[in-house]
Order: structure tokens, then C-alpha cells, then sequence
DNA sequence: AGGTTGACCTGGACGC
DNA sequence: TGCGTCCAGGTCAACC
């Protein structure tokens, strides 16, 4: 599901409630499939730990843990995949089908990770090995910076928004979101784009992704942040998932055709 | 090395 | 009602 504005919306939703909470007890399900650490290592780092912050690093929400003294003790790392939620609740509430962790929190409350279509994951690391976002990010990325990402690319543009080694945080919707508002079709090939047309890009990413984050993100299918709420940037959506409508600025239909296996929308008229 | 493709999963929407 | 098909916001390994 996520991506940058709706990780930032869970992250911060979650600082919000837990930090400076303690984790009690840790449950782990059967599925084995979301877990990048053993199940063991979770349930090591996680008992016992105070949760000092939570923040968004990419598309990771990165959970900072610490010892009753202070001490650094670790994190904890959570990605949502495609259709994971993490959620703080009231133990009472209804088990989702597809819960794959609970923390116990001496606040009362319950982090609960869900994920039906198991592409999330879950990790946790030692301070000797702290988690970093593979690539830059996208808020605070230079044009400098941006320009070198994708000078001499040989992919279409909208391969290289989505390549997380480049910039960490940009996914379909808001690749498509900001190829439009830069009057740019996403088949053009990286190398090909102007400078001119790269500080467009560069501009409107930005602006894309930090309205979204201000609406708390696109609801599309099933994403929702840690209280369950939905976002509502799917309401400013100009082209994704827009096939066939007119385009908001010049009437003409939404065009839809995949590119690297993902679907792509652009207008036809106002984008070169 | 950079670029492309298909695999990993469940479930909702749609057509017949 | 049911069955088949297509689609889905993300990686990641395996190929060229």
C-alpha cells in the first residue's frame, strides 16, 4: 500500500502514541513469510524495550528502542509491503484475520502488525548495525542531487522514481502523481529529460508528497494509518487510477499502459 | 553494471 | 450463486 506520505502519516501517528512506552510481551504468528529476523531475535530486542521515538526513513517505519537506564538497545524495522497496517489499539478490540505481531505496551495498549498479502516485513537490528534508507530522500534531495540521480539513465523515468536505490520513498502513485504535474510522460527515458524539465520534476515531487502527507495519504484500497483512519490525498489524485477520465486541466481521457510490470497513467495532451 | 521480467501472496471487483 | 479473470500502493532474485 504505502509509500512515502502514508508511511510518514503511520510513523508519526505511532510516535504519537508509544513513545515512551514499554513493550511487555511480544506475540509472533505462525506465518514466517513477514519476518526477516527470526522470530527468536523479534521477541529478544522487542520484551523489555522502551520505545524511545518512531520515525519514517523511506518507506521503513523505524522504531527506536532503548533500555529502562537509557541505554541504546536497538530497532525495530517495519515495512508495510503492499497491504500491511500497524495499528495501536485496545486489546479488546477485534483480531483481524492476517495479524502477524502484538506488542503488549505497559500503556495498556497493543501495536498490532496486519498484512494480508504477507508483503511486508518485519526486522529488528542492533545499534552496531543501524538501519539507512538505501537511497535519498525524497523531502530534502537537492536539485544538484536529483539531476545526478538520473542523468546518463537509460530507463523510462518512471522506473527511476520507483528504483528505491535512487531516491527511498516514491512509489506508483506518486511517480505518476508528479510525472503529470511536470507535464512529463512517465516513458520518457531518463537521460532524455531537459534540465529545464528535471527541475520541474524535482519541484513538483515535492510538493506532491508533502500535500499528500498533509491529507494523511491516499486511500486507494485498504491503507489506513495507526488509528485506522484513511487519508484523503486519493481525493486530489489527477491521473492514477484515472483511466479514461478526462484529464482535470484539457478534457482528454486518462491513458493507462504498464511500464517494468506497473500500471502508469498520464494525460496525453499535457504530457511530453 | 544497468535494465527488465517474473515471483512472492490474498482478496476485491467485474463479466458471464 | 459461482467461477474465472484481472487487478492491486512493493520488493527482490535471476536473467540479459
Amino acid at each position: 500500500m504505502p509509500e512515502l506520505p502514508e508511511v510518514e502519516t503511520v510513523a508519526n501517528g505511532l510516535n504519537k502514541r508509544v513513545a515512551g512506552t514499554t513493550i511487555e510481551s511480544v506475540w509472533i504468528g505462525e506465518k514466517r513469510q513477514p519476518l526477516k529476523s527470526t522470530a527468536r531475535a523479534i521477541a529478544k530486542m522487542l520484551e523489555g524495550a522502551r520505545i524511545k521515538v518512531v520515525r519514517r526513513v523511506g518507506k521503513h517505519i523505524v522504531a527506536d528502542l532503548e533500555e529502562e537506564t537509557g541505554d541504546p538497545r536497538g530497532q525495530w524495522i517495519i515495512h508495510l509491503g503492499m497491504t500491511g497496517s500497524t495499528l495501536v489499539v485496545d486489546p479488546a478490540a477485534d483480531l483481524p484475520k492476517h495479524t502477524h505481531l502484538i506488542a503488549k505496551l505497559s500503556s495498556g495498549k497493543e501495536i498490532r502488525f496486519v498484512d494480508p498479502r504477507m508483503f511486508g516485513k518485519l526486522a529488528v537490528t542492533p545499534t552496531s548495525k543501524l538501519f539507512a534508507a538505501p537511497g535519498l530522500e525524497p523531502l530534502q534531495v537537492s536539485f544538484d542531487d536529483f539531476q545526478r540521480l538520473f542523468r546518463g539513465r537509460n530507463t523510462p523515468i518512471k522506473s527511476a522514481l520507483l528504483n528505491q536505490k535512487l531516491l527511498s520513498g516514491v512509489g506508483n502513485i506518486y511517480a505518476d502523481e508528479s510525472l503529470y504535474r511536470a507535464r512529463i510522460r512517465p516513458r520518457r527515458k531518463a537521460k532524455s529529460l531537459t534540465r529545464a524539465e528535471l527541475a520541474r520534476l524535482h519541484e513538483k515531487l515535492g510538493e506532491v508528497l508533502r500535500e499528500a502527507v498533509e491529507l494523511g495519504g491516499s486511500s486507494v484500497n485498504d491503507y489506513v494509518d495507526s488509528e485506522g483512519n484513511e487519508g484523503f490525498f486519493q481525493l486530489r489524485h489527477n491521473v492514477y487510477q484515472r483511466t479514461g477520465k478526462p484529464c482535470l486541466v484539457c478534457k482528454t481521457p486518462i491513458k493507462r499502459f504498464v511500464i517494468g510490470g506497473r500500471s502508469s497513467h498520464y494525460c496525453p495532451e499535457c504530457q511530453k
